[in-house]
DNA sequence: TTGAAAGCGCTAACAC
DNA sequence: GTGTTAGCGCTTTCAA
């Protein structure tokens, strides 16, 4: 049904293989006459010709596809990262392919990492916190070496990537106190519930070098629970001043939440999210935000998937990238 | 390197067949006896078998991949849409490949689509107005009658789905006019000019039914031009009172320019946004949005898709899905 | 410089 | 019920 390599050849005069290096550009390397060299390449045009990825594939025995697998698009955060994935795996001649879980469960995690691999890619940018859990899937990748690095979660037997929150929420614990506050609140994603949340270590740290009291109060990142938080919060008189959120997303519920509360926002509370995604220069507050180095990350992930996927030895450098604090609105 | 289906079958003492039928769960289909089905399952799960996507997709000529492409993520709208595109394709047994031009040159898009073919999609769903263009590709595309459906665009020869922005529009001048607007505002992609922009149609069709005078700006979706373009609008004493902007993401960076000129929404401005994606109810003030049927559409269009590649005759459907407004607090 | 032929791993007729 | 075998379309070694 579809034009062939071997009607190129065919109609071209010339063999599979001749055909094949003219096609993929390798004409000199086996020093192919010119005018042979222009004869495919015009019989090629002519003929619309489209190489099957399928066969070459399985003739190369590659796919150049590495998978990006994390929870949903409506946090903005992923959608840049994974932005910044693609054009990274694009510009080394890798194509993304997108797998969201949409947060369900550890099981489903999995299932979509299976997904992935039945589909052929050669490597995978991991972000959730399923691949701890005992399964054969994850020893079958620590133990075949597959190519797979870990966002934002640092197990110990596969490489990862993550941001260092603490430098970014030490200058957030210090820009409260700074301004006077002395009761600090902290909103953690409820999908860390079961292992060590490092944005919660990071703050738990700072609180308690500046001898800080902090309130930890558990919410999902989307939808109307963030919201639900705020204004549980706004209704609590013995509240603290001085809020740091998990995410810009959930920010964004929390701070709608005080406000239906009857809180201002920085007037009665400041708000620091994390993420600092392109959303915080346009809300009202404007957000503070603790910034990840999301081209650093995005960089280094993907050419340590790609270094692996390319030498099947290559140790894996895992790396931990700074934050910093962007003050906008939000705080006073 | 790789368990394959030649090992599986040895170590069961089955044939290649008997192996293939048992594991794509064609056992009984083939009167396989339950005992060889056992053990064939057995051996693969203690082999920790992955059949090869690519010789599958090679021996069955299917990839069962469809393609999505659009400009980026940083548009909510697009977010939502793919993320629909996903589960129903899913649902389906296909998987959707996310293919972004970062809104570039027409010429851009033609390559990203092509190289989607590359990738051996068996279908697209395109956004953007690049296949109206004369090239070789769109003719290949008509003449091959391969599966694509064009979102919010309606070129004569292909298959396509979009939103009907009459209605909703209808409803948002109508609101304006009976809030006692005169004078109204549009803020038009830059993304349509050299083309019939379907949103300018439907407001411009709006205003006249009621007589009312109309203004337009233009601005690209991105970063601060809608900001600045707010900026000016805020500047001029002569302005419109009331606006329907082209995108939620550009209304926020317009709102934002209002802000910055002085001008509070809603009080000095009402602000009708188009698209009515999950940010708007977390906005301040919460966005007067007109709204897609996005579910619809995407259900539409993935159905579209897949009736076209797995039944080449099948006449696909183009449609026209009606929007409706939703109104917040950016109105008055 | 070009061509023949042996795979790549799997599916599906067809034969037994 | 199960096995044999001929592709799927391309790459690449090896020979000419």
């Amino acid at each position: 049904m579809s034009v062939k390599l071997s009607d190129i050849a065919a109609k071209a005069n010339v063999s599979l293989s001749t055909a094949s290096w003219v096609l993929n550009g390798r004409a000199d390397e086996f020093r192919i006459s010119e005018a042979t060299r222009k004869r495919v390449l015009a019989v090629s045009r002519e003929l619309d010709y489209r190489p099957s990825f399928s066969a070459k594939a399985l003739a190369k025995g590659r796919t150049y596809t590495i998978g990006f697998q994390c929870g949903n698009l409506e946090s903005p955060y992923f959608c840049e990262m994974a932005t910044l994935a693609m054009q990274h795996a694009e510009r080394r001649g890798y194509h993304l392919t997108l797998q969201l879980t949409l947060w369900k469960t550890f099981a489903n995690d999995l299932e979509c990492l299976e997904a992935l691999l039945r589909r052929g890619v050669e490597g995978v940018i991991f972000s959730g916190a399923a691949l701890n859990a005992d399964s054969p899937l994850h020893d079958y990748l620590v133990q075949k070496r597959f190519p797979i690095v870990q966002m934002n979660f640092q197990p110990n037997d596969l490489p990862w990537v993550s941001s260092d929150y603490q430098p970014g929420m030490d200058q957030a614990i210090e820009h409260f106190v700074k301004t006077g506050h002395t009761k600090i609140g902290f909103v953690k994603s409820k999908g860390t519930i079961g292992y060590i949340d490092p944005k919660e270590q990071a703050i738990e740290l700072a609180c308690q070098r500046h001898g800080l009291e902090l309130r930890t109060c558990i919410s999902s990142i989307e939808h109307d629970e963030p919201l639900r938080v705020g204004k549980t919060v706004a209704a609590d008189p013995d509240r603290p001043t001085a809020f740091v959120v998990q995410s810009d997303q959930a920010a964004m519920g929390f701070i709608r939440g005080l406000r239906e509360g009857g809180l201002d926002v920085p007037r009665d509370m400041s708000v620091i999210s994390i993420d600092d995604t392109h959303l915080c220069k346009y809300l009202q507050p404007q957000l503070s935000s603790i910034a990840h180095d999301k081209e650093g990350i995005m960089a280094h992930a993907v050419n340590t998937v790609i270094a692996m996927i390319e030498d099947k030895k290559a140790l894996p450098e895992s790396r931990l990238f700074p934050t910093t604090l962007v003050l906008r609105e939000s705080t006073r």
